[in-house]
RNA sequence: GGUGGGGUACCGAAGUGGCCAAACGGAUCAGACUGUAAAUCUGACGGCUCUACGCCUUCGAAGGUUCGAAUCCUUCCCCCACCA
């Protein structure tokens, strides 16, 4: 552990939104070095979505820091209250997953939260473990421990409340068994985004009524997706999964507003805050290119998750394809058969085989618009019959290729 | 149990007998431009071997009225709020 006090406080404050509360947290170091006894950083995860995304990336970048300070994460996979479904904050309730599909999710969870969690100092726990012995009457008993006031003390419950939208009894139990989580692993801190504040207070509470030291409750910025406005979210499809292909997210990365690529490097990269001013001073004087740094900024995700190499080759790969309209590295092929190569094949009835299109009509448009080159030439008339050789390259926009066999 | 408000295309939301494949906004896709899959502008945006004033499917479901319905009638299903 680090034996530095004050050191891990100046690491672990940055970053925040919230921070209850900071004087405790001192004490605790203070008390976790004397006694050689690392904190536990509750951090929880919803198990109905494997792909782990950038967002979610802003909240590991915290874990990391504490595991590299020599203290414990222990990851709680919401196995059990997976299997229920959540409707919190959304109107959409989501539908519940079936144990095979959450033991899938949760195998694929832990293979990705090691690209940036260290596999020591981690714990990982399944709130099943000690939800599913759960009794109705245990449930009551717990329920008694909190009054609706309290709950009411959430934003958004409160504005819906008084809006007369509809609020759900199984909302309320939600934060309850979050916070019963806390009660169980005995956590020393927990994480979460800004819009998880009121369920880590309340963790807080419930620890106090059950005689334990309550939780410090940190929140991290809610990461903006694609689109700029909302956060990121794997609803929403506006995420960037760690996952993907270097070249998928080297894309996306680019497709990131000028405004907004200057959140994703604190956020994302941990990138200090005085660096991250340096950049941006940079482009607002002119200095500097916003289509470099944000060249950078891709370049760096990437390389955060597929290496440096994959990186610098992803951004070369985008400068060919996108800036001078070369041809990417490789591209799916699309089989024809020699008979119907003789004979001549629809324009339309190729690009739906490729997969370029998903519907003749689409097809026809992206024809009508312009969007299609076969080989060199550009095509325009939506009835064009090609005869393709082998090798050429079928075009549909700026994305989308395909390779004749 | 009662009262009131709703269910429209990927999402939000108009439309209340024909001009509705259905306004508008968002998302998406394409084109132009560019420094980028930023921004901006323009266009497309149910399907169909489809140059169309064409055909098929769609406006919670099923029937019905009508030359003609998302729009009217009947029954049913679902959602929400309020009062009990």
């Amino acid at each position: 552990m680090h034996p530095d006090v004050g050191r891990q406080m100046a690491v672990l404050s940055r970053r925040l939104v919230d921070f209850v509360a900071p004087a405790e947290l001192e004490a605790r170091l203070d008390r976790a070095l004397a006694g050689g006894r690392p904190l536990r950083i509750k951090y929880g995860a919803d198990p109905s979505a494997p792909d782990l995304h950038l967002g979610h990336v802003v909240g590991l970048n915290k874990l990391r820091e504490f595991q590299d300070l020599g203290h414990t994460v222990v990851f709680i996979i919401g196995d059990f209250t997976g299997m229920i479904g959540d409707p919190s904050g959304r109107s959409q309730t989501r539908k519940p997953l079936s144990a095979e599909q959450v033991q899938q999710n949760a195998r694929s969870y832990q293979e990705q939260v090691f690209k940036v969690l260290r596999p020591d100092r981690i714990e990982v726990r399944f709130n099943s473990e000690w939800l599913s012995p759960v009794t109705f009457a245990d449930v009551i008993r717990l329920a008694a421990r909190v009054t609706v006031a309290q709950m009411l003390a959430r934003d958004d419950f409160a504005k819906r409340h008084a809006a007369n939208q509809p609020i759900s009894i199984v909302e309320f139990l939600y934060p309850l068994v979050q916070a019963y989580d806390s009660v169980m692993v005995k956590a020393d801190v927990e994480l979460g985004g800004t819009d998880q504040l009121f369920n880590l207070l309340l963790g807080r509470e419930l620890q106090k009524s059950f005689g334990q030291d309550p939780q410090i409750v940190m929140t991290l910025p809610l990461l903006e997706g694609l689109d700029g406005v909302n956060k990121m979210s794997k609803s929403l499809g506006n995420y960037v999964g760690v996952s993907e292909a270097p070249r998928e997210i080297f894309g996306k990365m680019m497709s990131v507003s000028d405004g907004l690529m200057w959140r994703y490097f604190p956020l994302v990269l941990c990138t200090p805050d005085d660096e991250v001013e340096a950049l941006r001073r940079g482009v607002a004087e002119g200095r500097m290119s916003p289509r470099k740094v944000k060249d950078d900024l891709a370049k760096a995700v990437v390389a955060r998750f597929h290496g440096a190499e994959a990186g610098q080759a992803a951004s070369e790969e985008f400068a060919r394809v996108f800036s001078k309209g070369q041809l990417p590295d490789d591209m799916p092929e699309v089989e024809i058969p020699a008979a119907e190569r003789a004979s001549g094949i629809k324009l339309f009835a190729l690009l739906a085989k490729a997969g370029l299109a998903q519907s003749t009509s689409e097809a026809r448009r992206l024809i009508q618009q312009g969007a299609v080159h076969v080989g060199d030439e550009k095509i325009n008339d939506p009835n064009a019959v090609v005869k393709p050789a082998p090798g050429t390259v079928i075009r549909a926009g700026k994305r989308g290729f395909a390779r004749v066999r």
